[in-house]
DNA sequence: ATAATTGCAAAGTCTTTGCAGTTTG
DNA sequence: CAAACTGCAAAGACTTTGCAATTAT
Protein backbone atom coordinates (compact mmCIF):
# COMPACT_ATOMS: atom_id res chain seq x y z
CA UNK A 1 0.00 0.00 0.00
CA UNK A 2 1.56 3.24 -1.14
CA UNK A 3 1.14 6.25 1.59
CA UNK A 4 -0.03 9.40 0.69
CA UNK A 5 2.93 11.57 1.16
CA UNK A 6 1.36 14.65 2.60
CA UNK A 7 1.64 15.37 6.52
CA UNK A 8 0.26 11.96 7.84
CA UNK A 9 2.72 9.04 8.50
CA UNK A 10 -0.06 7.23 8.78
CA UNK A 11 0.38 3.51 8.12
CA UNK A 12 -1.43 1.90 4.98
CA UNK A 13 -4.86 3.60 5.36
CA UNK A 14 -5.46 6.31 8.58
CA UNK A 15 -5.53 3.50 11.45
CA UNK A 16 -6.85 6.56 13.92
CA UNK A 17 -10.03 7.60 11.91
CA UNK A 18 -11.08 3.86 11.65
CA UNK A 19 -10.66 3.16 15.39
CA UNK A 20 -12.23 6.28 16.34
CA UNK A 21 -15.03 4.97 14.15
CA UNK A 22 -15.16 2.08 15.96
CA UNK A 23 -15.75 3.52 19.35
CA UNK A 24 -18.12 5.87 17.93
CA UNK A 25 -20.07 2.86 17.14
CA UNK A 26 -19.72 1.89 20.68
CA UNK A 27 -20.99 4.92 22.27
CA UNK A 28 -23.80 5.17 19.15
CA UNK A 29 -24.74 1.31 20.94
CA UNK A 30 -25.15 2.96 24.34
CA UNK A 31 -21.48 1.98 24.91
CA UNK A 32 -18.49 4.30 26.63
CA UNK A 33 -15.41 4.34 25.56
CA UNK A 34 -12.40 4.21 27.94
CA UNK A 35 -8.35 4.54 27.69
CA UNK A 36 -8.45 1.05 27.91
CA UNK A 37 -11.24 0.10 25.14
CA UNK A 38 -9.59 2.74 22.49
CA UNK A 39 -6.33 0.90 23.29
CA UNK A 40 -8.04 -2.60 22.82
CA UNK A 41 -9.59 -0.92 19.31
CA UNK A 42 -5.83 0.34 18.49
CA UNK A 43 -4.12 -2.61 18.86
CA UNK A 44 -6.92 -4.98 17.12
CA UNK A 45 -6.89 -2.86 14.17
CA UNK A 46 -3.13 -2.49 13.90
CA UNK A 47 -2.97 -6.27 13.43
CA UNK A 48 -5.19 -6.94 11.49
CA UNK A 49 -3.19 -9.12 9.32
CA UNK A 50 -2.80 -11.38 12.48
CA UNK A 51 -5.53 -13.03 14.18
CA UNK A 52 -5.01 -12.17 17.31
CA UNK A 53 -6.09 -14.21 20.72
CA UNK A 54 -7.40 -12.34 23.90
CA UNK A 55 -3.86 -13.25 25.50
CA UNK A 56 -2.28 -11.46 22.54
CA UNK A 57 -4.20 -8.75 23.29
CA UNK A 58 -4.03 -8.71 26.71
CA UNK A 59 0.00 -8.48 26.15
CA UNK A 60 0.03 -5.86 23.82
CA UNK A 61 -2.32 -3.34 25.06
CA UNK A 62 -0.63 -3.94 28.92
CA UNK A 63 2.31 -2.32 27.49
CA UNK A 64 0.75 0.57 27.86
CA UNK A 65 -2.10 -0.17 30.49
CA UNK A 66 -0.53 -2.88 32.66
CA UNK A 67 -3.70 -3.05 35.03
CA UNK A 68 -5.83 -4.00 32.09
CA UNK A 69 -7.59 -6.95 33.07
CA UNK A 70 -7.78 -9.45 31.02
CA UNK A 71 -11.84 -10.14 31.43
CA UNK A 72 -11.91 -6.66 30.49
CA UNK A 73 -10.63 -7.76 27.31
CA UNK A 74 -12.64 -10.18 26.82
CA UNK A 75 -15.51 -8.28 27.76
CA UNK A 76 -14.64 -5.80 25.24
CA UNK A 77 -13.90 -7.94 22.20
CA UNK A 78 -17.44 -9.28 23.51
CA UNK A 79 -18.86 -6.13 22.83
CA UNK A 80 -17.08 -5.48 19.71
CA UNK A 81 -18.22 -8.92 18.08
CA UNK A 82 -21.77 -7.65 18.84
CA UNK A 83 -21.27 -4.50 16.87
CA UNK A 84 -20.04 -6.51 14.29
CA UNK A 85 -16.43 -5.18 14.04
CA UNK A 86 -14.72 -8.24 15.36
CA UNK A 87 -15.01 -11.68 14.94
CA UNK A 88 -14.21 -14.39 16.95
CA UNK A 89 -13.04 -17.81 15.52
CA UNK A 90 -12.88 -21.23 17.04
CA UNK A 91 -9.97 -23.02 16.16
CA UNK A 92 -10.26 -25.53 18.57
CA UNK A 93 -8.80 -26.96 22.00
CA UNK A 94 -10.90 -23.91 23.25
CA UNK A 95 -8.38 -21.18 21.86
CA UNK A 96 -10.35 -18.10 19.68
CA UNK A 97 -8.67 -15.90 17.97
CA UNK A 98 -10.52 -12.49 16.83
CA UNK A 99 -10.13 -9.79 14.04
CA UNK A 100 -11.69 -6.78 12.32
CA UNK A 101 -14.48 -7.98 10.07
CA UNK A 102 -12.73 -6.99 7.07
CA UNK A 103 -11.76 -9.42 3.88
CA UNK A 104 -14.43 -12.34 4.73
CA UNK A 105 -12.05 -15.66 5.31
CA UNK A 106 -11.26 -19.05 6.76
CA UNK A 107 -8.52 -20.50 8.49
CA UNK A 108 -6.15 -23.49 7.66
CA UNK A 109 -5.06 -24.86 11.40
CA UNK A 110 -1.58 -27.22 11.25
CA UNK A 111 -1.83 -29.83 13.86
CA UNK A 112 1.41 -30.22 13.77
CA UNK A 113 3.39 -26.45 14.02
CA UNK A 114 0.06 -24.56 14.49
CA UNK A 115 0.76 -22.43 11.61
CA UNK A 116 -2.41 -20.35 10.92
CA UNK A 117 -3.36 -19.53 7.30
CA UNK A 118 -5.68 -17.36 5.81
CA UNK A 119 -7.82 -18.51 3.04
CA UNK A 120 -10.52 -15.66 1.29
CA UNK A 121 -13.84 -16.74 1.35
CA UNK A 122 -14.22 -17.37 -1.98
CA UNK A 123 -12.44 -20.58 -1.65
CA UNK A 124 -15.14 -21.57 0.80
CA UNK A 125 -17.96 -20.32 -1.15
CA UNK A 126 -18.90 -23.57 -3.36
CA UNK A 127 -18.74 -25.48 -0.14
CA UNK A 128 -20.96 -22.96 2.40
CA UNK A 129 -23.16 -22.62 -0.72
CA UNK A 130 -24.11 -26.40 -1.24
CA UNK A 131 -24.22 -26.11 2.44
CA UNK A 132 -27.04 -24.32 2.18
CA UNK A 133 -28.87 -25.73 -0.53
CA UNK A 134 -28.80 -28.89 0.35
CA UNK A 135 -29.09 -29.31 4.42
CA UNK A 136 -30.47 -25.08 4.59
CA UNK A 137 -27.43 -24.17 7.03
CA UNK A 138 -25.93 -20.96 6.46
CA UNK A 139 -22.13 -20.90 7.33
CA UNK A 140 -20.96 -18.05 9.43
CA UNK A 141 -19.02 -16.00 7.48
CA UNK A 142 -15.46 -16.50 9.15
CA UNK A 143 -15.88 -19.11 11.57
CA UNK A 144 -14.53 -22.07 9.30
CA UNK A 145 -11.54 -23.44 10.85
CA UNK A 146 -9.87 -26.55 8.95
CA UNK A 147 -6.92 -28.43 10.25
CA UNK A 148 -4.63 -30.28 9.02
CA UNK A 149 -1.16 -30.56 8.36
CA UNK A 150 0.57 -27.48 6.60
CA UNK A 151 2.41 -27.42 2.93
CA UNK A 152 5.73 -27.69 5.14
CA UNK A 153 4.96 -30.05 7.65
CA UNK A 154 3.20 -31.66 5.29
CA UNK A 155 6.00 -32.15 3.01
CA UNK A 156 8.17 -33.28 5.74
CA UNK A 157 6.19 -36.62 6.31
CA UNK B 1 -33.07 -51.90 19.51
CA UNK B 2 -32.76 -55.14 17.52
CA UNK B 3 -29.30 -55.95 19.26
CA UNK B 4 -30.54 -59.16 20.02
CA UNK B 5 -29.68 -62.35 18.26
CA UNK B 6 -31.21 -65.21 18.36
CA UNK B 7 -28.73 -67.58 16.87
CA UNK B 8 -27.64 -65.13 14.70
CA UNK B 9 -24.64 -63.37 14.00
CA UNK B 10 -25.24 -59.94 13.80
CA UNK B 11 -27.82 -59.17 11.12
CA UNK B 12 -25.71 -56.02 9.97
CA UNK B 13 -22.54 -56.28 11.45
CA UNK B 14 -21.18 -58.22 13.69
CA UNK B 15 -20.43 -55.57 16.54
CA UNK B 16 -19.01 -58.00 18.90
CA UNK B 17 -16.00 -58.57 16.82
CA UNK B 18 -15.56 -55.33 15.75
CA UNK B 19 -14.84 -54.76 19.43
CA UNK B 20 -12.57 -57.63 19.49
CA UNK B 21 -10.72 -56.48 16.90
CA UNK B 22 -9.95 -53.08 17.89
CA UNK B 23 -9.42 -54.77 21.47
CA UNK B 24 -6.89 -56.83 19.67
CA UNK B 25 -4.96 -54.01 17.47
CA UNK B 26 -4.52 -52.17 21.37
CA UNK B 27 -2.43 -55.67 22.43
CA UNK B 28 -0.85 -55.49 19.46
CA UNK B 29 0.41 -52.09 20.38
CA UNK B 30 1.41 -53.50 23.92
CA UNK B 31 -1.71 -52.38 25.52
CA UNK B 32 -3.56 -54.00 27.76
CA UNK B 33 -7.06 -54.51 28.13
CA UNK B 34 -9.45 -54.16 30.81
CA UNK B 35 -13.15 -54.46 31.36
CA UNK B 36 -13.42 -50.60 31.28
CA UNK B 37 -11.51 -50.17 27.94
CA UNK B 38 -13.80 -52.82 26.34
CA UNK B 39 -16.93 -51.37 27.28
CA UNK B 40 -15.64 -47.96 26.00
CA UNK B 41 -15.13 -49.67 22.76
CA UNK B 42 -18.19 -51.04 23.06
CA UNK B 43 -20.31 -48.06 23.61
CA UNK B 44 -18.24 -46.33 21.37
CA UNK B 45 -19.08 -48.37 18.14
CA UNK B 46 -22.10 -48.95 19.29
CA UNK B 47 -23.24 -45.36 18.80
CA UNK B 48 -21.04 -45.13 15.57
CA UNK B 49 -24.00 -42.87 14.56
CA UNK B 50 -23.48 -40.78 17.15
CA UNK B 51 -21.20 -38.50 18.09
CA UNK B 52 -20.32 -38.96 21.56
CA UNK B 53 -18.27 -36.57 23.61
CA UNK B 54 -15.85 -38.03 26.14
CA UNK B 55 -19.01 -37.35 28.71
CA UNK B 56 -21.46 -39.32 27.42
CA UNK B 57 -19.36 -41.81 26.99
CA UNK B 58 -18.70 -41.83 31.05
CA UNK B 59 -22.72 -41.59 31.58
CA UNK B 60 -23.06 -44.75 29.24
CA UNK B 61 -19.96 -46.60 30.46
CA UNK B 62 -20.45 -45.61 33.82
CA UNK B 63 -23.75 -47.80 34.16
CA UNK B 64 -21.95 -51.00 34.47
CA UNK B 65 -18.36 -49.36 35.56
CA UNK B 66 -19.44 -46.84 38.18
CA UNK B 67 -16.04 -46.39 39.44
CA UNK B 68 -14.79 -46.19 36.26
CA UNK B 69 -13.05 -42.21 36.13
CA UNK B 70 -13.41 -39.71 32.87
CA UNK B 71 -9.97 -39.57 33.43
CA UNK B 72 -9.69 -43.07 31.88
CA UNK B 73 -12.09 -42.03 29.43
CA UNK B 74 -9.82 -39.34 28.10
CA UNK B 75 -7.04 -41.93 28.38
CA UNK B 76 -8.48 -44.94 26.22
CA UNK B 77 -9.96 -42.48 23.52
CA UNK B 78 -6.36 -40.97 23.47
CA UNK B 79 -5.06 -44.40 22.68
CA UNK B 80 -7.80 -45.23 20.46
CA UNK B 81 -7.09 -42.15 18.30
CA UNK B 82 -3.39 -42.76 18.12
CA UNK B 83 -4.24 -46.65 16.74
CA UNK B 84 -6.62 -44.87 14.23
CA UNK B 85 -9.92 -45.94 15.47
CA UNK B 86 -11.54 -42.95 16.61
CA UNK B 87 -11.23 -39.54 15.58
CA UNK B 88 -11.50 -36.41 17.83
CA UNK B 89 -13.36 -33.74 16.06
CA UNK B 90 -12.87 -30.52 17.85
CA UNK B 91 -16.38 -28.50 17.92
CA UNK B 92 -15.37 -25.17 19.10
CA UNK B 93 -15.70 -24.03 22.28
CA UNK B 94 -13.33 -26.92 24.10
CA UNK B 95 -16.15 -29.35 23.89
CA UNK B 96 -14.89 -32.07 21.35
CA UNK B 97 -16.90 -34.96 19.49
CA UNK B 98 -15.80 -38.92 19.33
CA UNK B 99 -16.68 -41.17 16.57
CA UNK B 100 -15.28 -44.55 14.81
CA UNK B 101 -13.35 -43.92 11.75
CA UNK B 102 -15.58 -45.12 9.46
CA UNK B 103 -17.28 -42.98 6.97
CA UNK B 104 -15.62 -39.58 6.80
CA UNK B 105 -17.49 -36.66 7.31
CA UNK B 106 -17.68 -33.35 8.58
CA UNK B 107 -19.76 -31.22 11.01
CA UNK B 108 -22.36 -28.57 10.87
CA UNK B 109 -22.47 -27.12 14.58
CA UNK B 110 -25.64 -24.76 14.89
CA UNK B 111 -24.67 -21.87 17.10
CA UNK B 112 -28.37 -21.13 18.06
CA UNK B 113 -29.44 -24.46 19.08
CA UNK B 114 -26.38 -26.66 18.93
CA UNK B 115 -28.10 -29.51 16.49
CA UNK B 116 -24.94 -30.95 14.95
CA UNK B 117 -25.24 -32.47 11.27
CA UNK B 118 -23.25 -35.02 9.80
CA UNK B 119 -22.11 -34.19 6.12
CA UNK B 120 -20.32 -37.10 4.45
CA UNK B 121 -16.70 -36.14 3.22
CA UNK B 122 -17.99 -35.97 -0.37
CA UNK B 123 -19.30 -32.40 -0.16
CA UNK B 124 -16.17 -31.34 1.36
CA UNK B 125 -13.79 -32.80 -1.33
CA UNK B 126 -13.69 -30.17 -3.62
CA UNK B 127 -12.84 -27.72 -1.21
CA UNK B 128 -10.54 -29.78 0.34
CA UNK B 129 -9.35 -30.30 -3.28
CA UNK B 130 -8.96 -26.93 -3.28
CA UNK B 131 -6.89 -26.29 -0.06
CA UNK B 132 -4.31 -28.86 -1.02
CA UNK B 133 -3.72 -27.23 -4.62
CA UNK B 134 -3.56 -24.14 -3.86
CA UNK B 135 -2.29 -23.99 -0.23
CA UNK B 136 -0.17 -27.15 0.21
CA UNK B 137 -2.53 -28.19 3.15
CA UNK B 138 -3.83 -31.08 3.82
CA UNK B 139 -6.79 -31.13 5.58
CA UNK B 140 -7.39 -33.83 8.07
CA UNK B 141 -10.51 -36.33 7.37
CA UNK B 142 -12.34 -35.92 9.64
CA UNK B 143 -11.88 -32.58 11.77
CA UNK B 144 -14.06 -29.74 10.09
CA UNK B 145 -16.67 -28.25 11.78
CA UNK B 146 -18.55 -25.24 9.95
CA UNK B 147 -20.63 -23.39 12.36
CA UNK B 148 -23.42 -21.51 11.88
CA UNK B 149 -27.46 -21.72 11.65
CA UNK B 150 -29.20 -24.58 11.39
CA UNK B 151 -32.33 -25.02 8.57
CA UNK B 152 -34.59 -24.51 11.42
CA UNK B 153 -33.13 -21.85 13.32
CA UNK B 154 -32.13 -19.83 10.17
CA UNK B 155 -35.82 -20.30 9.02
CA UNK B 156 -37.07 -19.02 12.21
CA UNK B 157 -34.90 -15.88 12.37
C1' DA C 1 7.52 -59.91 37.30
C1' DT C 2 6.89 -55.77 35.01
C1' DA C 3 4.97 -52.57 32.33
C1' DA C 4 0.49 -50.66 31.48
C1' DT C 5 -3.76 -48.96 33.43
C1' DT C 6 -6.61 -46.91 36.92
C1' DG C 7 -8.74 -43.73 40.43
C1' DC C 8 -8.16 -39.71 42.59
C1' DA C 9 -7.03 -35.25 43.21
C1' DA C 10 -4.86 -31.51 41.48
C1' DA C 11 -3.50 -28.58 37.93
C1' DG C 12 -4.08 -26.39 33.36
C1' DT C 13 -6.43 -23.71 29.51
C1' DC C 14 -9.36 -20.54 28.02
C1' DT C 15 -13.41 -17.99 29.10
C1' DT C 16 -17.19 -16.20 31.90
C1' DT C 17 -19.35 -14.01 35.88
C1' DG C 18 -20.59 -11.67 40.46
C1' DC C 19 -19.43 -7.62 42.96
C1' DA C 20 -18.08 -3.34 44.58
C1' DG C 21 -15.73 0.59 43.25
C1' DT C 22 -14.87 3.95 39.20
C1' DT C 23 -15.76 6.45 35.31
C1' DT C 24 -18.31 8.07 31.20
C1' DG C 25 -21.94 10.66 28.97
C1' DC D 1 -26.63 11.21 38.44
C1' DA D 2 -27.40 6.77 36.29
C1' DA D 3 -25.72 3.53 33.49
C1' DA D 4 -21.76 1.31 31.93
C1' DC D 5 -17.06 -0.18 32.63
C1' DT D 6 -13.29 -2.05 35.42
C1' DG D 7 -10.28 -5.04 38.47
C1' DC D 8 -10.32 -8.83 41.18
C1' DA D 9 -11.23 -13.16 42.58
C1' DA D 10 -13.70 -17.06 41.90
C1' DA D 11 -16.06 -20.27 39.16
C1' DG D 12 -16.89 -22.95 34.92
C1' DA D 13 -16.28 -26.23 31.22
C1' DC D 14 -13.25 -29.44 29.35
C1' DT D 15 -8.99 -31.84 29.37
C1' DT D 16 -4.52 -33.32 31.10
C1' DT D 17 -1.22 -35.13 34.47
C1' DG D 18 1.42 -36.97 38.72
C1' DC D 19 1.24 -40.81 41.80
C1' DA D 20 0.60 -44.83 44.27
C1' DA D 21 -2.11 -48.85 43.96
C1' DT D 22 -3.86 -52.32 40.90
C1' DT D 23 -3.97 -55.56 37.11
C1' DA D 24 -3.12 -57.73 32.44
C1' DT D 25 0.10 -60.44 30.05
Amino acid sequence: MAGHSHTHPDPGNDLDGRVEAVLDRLRADGGRVTSGRRAIVLSLLSARDHHVTADDLARAVQLDHPDLHLSTIYRTLEALEQLGVVTRADLGQGRAVYHPVERAHHHLVCEECGALTEVPEEVFAPLTDALRARYGFHASSHHIAVSGQCRDCASRA
